[in-house]
DNA sequence: TCTGGGGTCCTAGGACCC
DNA sequence: TCTGGGGTCCTAGGACCC
């Protein structure tokens, strides 16, 4: 294996509750949790206590009686993941942002510049802590898949190098649940023939795997598990749908709950798709039942779509259709809609026409145009003066909000 | 014991076309 | 009329990732 490990991968340690003990030095070493209801991000400390991010509060204190919860600073979560980023581009162009908090990187084109890359790993990670004091963990190898694990093993606040020399000897000692693609049903079904470690996979036949996981996932953890990894840094990626949700409690299954919701959500996604001209042809949307079993409807269009009343009445048509289905589910607990089948860049004013062709939905031009016209004064009045200047139905939907909009931002995928 | 929100990809069946 | 094969799109559900 002639070739060198070049691939770096880089995480920020437990990115959120890293910012808010950067910000308030009295939080530092203590198990804090960021959020309230839901824990959004912990702290080491807090997870050693077995508290993990998505886990309900009153759980996560019965774990970790002394868990302090702090409120979000979401600006700085930006801010400070976007300049983490930064200093990996000042090494390389070739950067794969995969998240807030998160990038693949590829430096085999300025070693001549920096040195080999275990220096630049070293130097990113000094550069973060002394500029702006964040811990940050790297992984290098020369695939991604190998280099996300090492950055996985090399927590918290580490540096693993994997020499191509050992490759193997590294991987196969793992177990599978570090593998990209394994969760918790690929684990539990690996565990049920005796796999338990990336070896173990490894050794496992093609056609057995493929029997349990499906043609697809069969092949490609076998390719990982001999580290065959053929994907490159893709440096921008465009979004292929965009979505919002809504956990709404449990409220029942009626008219005048889901209507003001999906105008939220259709609000939401319409801006965004309308502010970089990205329509798009399907309309899916998601219902949760208060036992938590979901479903969801999709409908696929002749021409693409972003205005928020279309939005919001196709979705409602797909919900009632879904409910209709479910007679006995008489209370939802979650709503979702998302739009996929994006354009690559789209002249609005020809959703105009274009999207009238339903008349039912939308008779006469005049309605339409009055629509359209409608949400380019919204989009505009927001561009002056903040997204909660106006809108449908915000204010009503205050209370409902569980979680704040700028943490839904910081989730959004460039489209 | 009852977890939020934004995404990607895969599968399987059916419709439809050639 | 019956039979077959291949390709594409749509829909619903599911696993997984951050």
């Amino acid at each position: 294996m002639a070739t060198t490990a070049t691939i770096l991968h880089a995480d920020l340690d437990a990115f959120y509750a890293s910012v808010e003990q950067l910000l308030d030095p009295s939080l530092r070493g203590k198990p804090i949790a960021v959020g309230g209801g839901v824990v959004l991000a912990a702290s080491y400390e807090a997870k050693a206590f077995g508290v993990r991010g998505g886990m309900a509060g009153r759980q996560a204190c019965e774990l970790c009686p002394q868990l302090i919860f702090v409120g979000g600073h979401f600006r700085e979560y930006q801010r400070l993941g976007d300049a983490a980023i930064k200093v990996i581009g000042d090494f390389t162009p070739l950067v794969e942002r995969i998240s807030i908090d998160e990038a693949f990187a590829d430096v085999a084109g300025c070693t001549h510049l920096f040195g080999p890359p275990d220096e630049i790993a070293k130097a990113i990670r000094r550069r973060v802590r002394a500029e702006l004091g964040l811990p940050i963990s790297v992984g290098v190898a020369r695939t991604k898949h190998l280099a996300k694990i090492a950055s996985q093993v090399a927590k918290p606040d580490g540096l693993l190098i994997v020499d191509p020399e050992i490759e193997l000897e590294f991987l196969h000692r793992l177990p599978v649940e570090l593998m990209w693609g394994v969760g918790p049903v690929t684990k539990a079904r690996l565990a049920e023939m005796g796999v338990l470690t990336i070896g173990q996979l490894a050794k496992t036949p093609g056609w057995s795997l493929e029997r349990l996981l499906g043609p697809a996932a069969g092949e490609k953890l076998a390719a990982l598990a001999w580290n065959r990894d053929r994907r490159e840094i893709k440096v921008r990626r465009r979004a292929r749908s965009a979505g919002a949700q809504s956990a709404i409690g449990r409220k029942p299954a009626e008219e005048h709950v889901f209507r003001p919701t999906l105008l939220h959500l259709a609000d939401r996604i319409g801006s965004r798709l309308r502010a970089k001209s990205r329509p798009g042809r399907t309309v899916t949307v998601r219902v949760r039942f208060a036992n938590l079993k979901s479903v969801t409807r999709s409908m696929t269009l002749d021409a693409p779509i972003s205005a928020t009343v279309i939005l919001a009445e196709i979705a409602g048509d797909l919900v009632r259709a879904a409910l209709a289905e479910h007679p006995d589910e008489k209370t939802i607990s979650l709503l979702a809609i998302s739009v996929s089948h994006l354009e690559e860049h789209w002249d609005l004013e020809l959703e105009l026409p274009l999207g009238l062709q339903d008349e039912r939905r939308c008779p006469g031009t005049k309605i339409g145009m009055a629509r359209w016209a409608a949400d380019r004064a919204v989009d505009k009045i927001r561009d002056r003066f903040g997204w909660d200047a106006i809108g449908y139905g915000s204010v009503t939907l205050g209370t409902s909000r569980s979680v704040p909009d700028e943490f839904r931002e910081l989730a959004e995928k460039d489209l």
